[in-house]
DNA sequence: TATATTACTGACTCAAAAGTCAGTAACTGA
DNA sequence: TCAGTTACTGACTTTTGAGTCAGTAATATA
């Protein structure tokens, strides 16, 4: 016989309920998508969404969180049991995560950051401690390393670790916006970007 | 006497209106703006807003298309214009235009764009063909006009002027989301990011 | 199998805000 | 100064979508 239509999995329905409002917030941000459309796209009623999330408002906070917080914590594990020197880590595993943001479905969560943002400054808090200031406190922490090492040389960019950061922003809005108007290929942007920072901060010449 | 309230100046109300809007969007973002709230703004009634503009949708383009517009424009002209060397040009004019974005209300555009971007393709189109090919453009001309000169060496940076712009969106994005948290010099970031830039292309060591 | 529990439904309520239009009053030209 | 014109008003209509809740049916327990 077919299986009931309306099966009662209360363990998985949150998870689904996130994934389907990640699809329909990235299509078309906070205020236009529909809590009856991604509803729909969970297979669930709108009263169900509403059982497990009090408010709209609610279910985007869950969103933000559940999706970017897995990247930021498999980067700062990362820089923490490497036992790579800094340069190597900065070519290798840094380079890879950078990378990879502009292609990931994080790429959205930034877009609606940006445009939420102003509406939820607590959800901007949240961002700023738990994503933003490791991401960025990560490259920090591998820049000091070189330094301290002899790698590297101190120069204005060991006090602005928001250098290696630039371009990966930049793509990422780049992307979302004229992907179909312009073809930049930004791995090699990042990739030559962080070449350059190299070249300016290592000690022995290339 | 006083004179009269409501006084009819059909010639004043368009720049008045986007005027107003500008700053309701900037501050709301376009869902969240009130069109009650602009005309109020304005000093004018909602029905007055409504005989020069057909629709929410066509205010909103009516504003990011009267401000961005003429800072571009400005960019450009500069460039064709300037007997400046590329190096001097780029310390200079350059410099001083890309500093000012992310402190011009233009900021507040870029951020609208992004929110938006994905609900008005055709403003997208109208943006990339007007606003970003065309700064792209200039900076390419000015680069292009270095290696003919002999300023330059020929890398990777030359086919990608993007590199400038990438501090300029970062400087923006941050100083929206984060001025309150973190105390970011933009102006020193797109400095020392010029000055690398220029490291690695200019032929002459320094 | 009978009863209790609760995950789940979707038609409904209600507030908010976009867009309209009949009317008003500032200007114009005789 | 008096018609005629039209820039302008704001109360009203209409639409839309967030949030609710009385009812249903799937599961647990006896």
């Amino acid at each position: 016989m077919a299986s009931p239509r309306n099966q009662r999995r209360k363990e998985d329905r949150p998870a689904e309920i996130t994934a389907a409002a990640m699809h329909t917030f990235a299509e078309k941000g906070f205020a236009a998508t529909k809590v009856a459309d991604v509803a729909k796209r969970a297979g669930v009623s709108k009263g169900l969404l509403y059982l497990y999330f009090k408010t709209k408002e609610d279910l985007f906070k869950a969103v933000v969180r559940s999706f970017i917080f897995p990247m930021i914590e498999n980067l700062t594990d990362t820089v923490e049991n490497t036992d790579l020197g800094a340069e190597e880590f900065i070519r290798g595993p840094l380079l890879k995560f950078a990378k990879s943001v502009p292609n990931s479905p994080a790429r959205f969560l930034v877009r609606l950051l940006v445009a939420e943002g102003p509406k939820h400054p607590d959800l901007v808090t949240w961002y700023w401690e738990n994503v933003a200031s490791k991401g960025i406190g990560a490259i920090r922490t591998v820049v000091k390393k070189g330094v301290e090492s002899g790698e590297f040389r101190s120069n204005a960019f060991t006090e602005l670790p928001h250098i290696f950061a630039t371009p990966v922003i930049f793509s990422i809005l780049w992307k979302i916006l004229f992907e179909e108007h312009d073809s930049l290929d930004t791995d090699k942007l990042i990739e030559e970007h962080f070449e350059l920072i190299l070249s300016s901060i290592r000690k022995n010449a290339s």
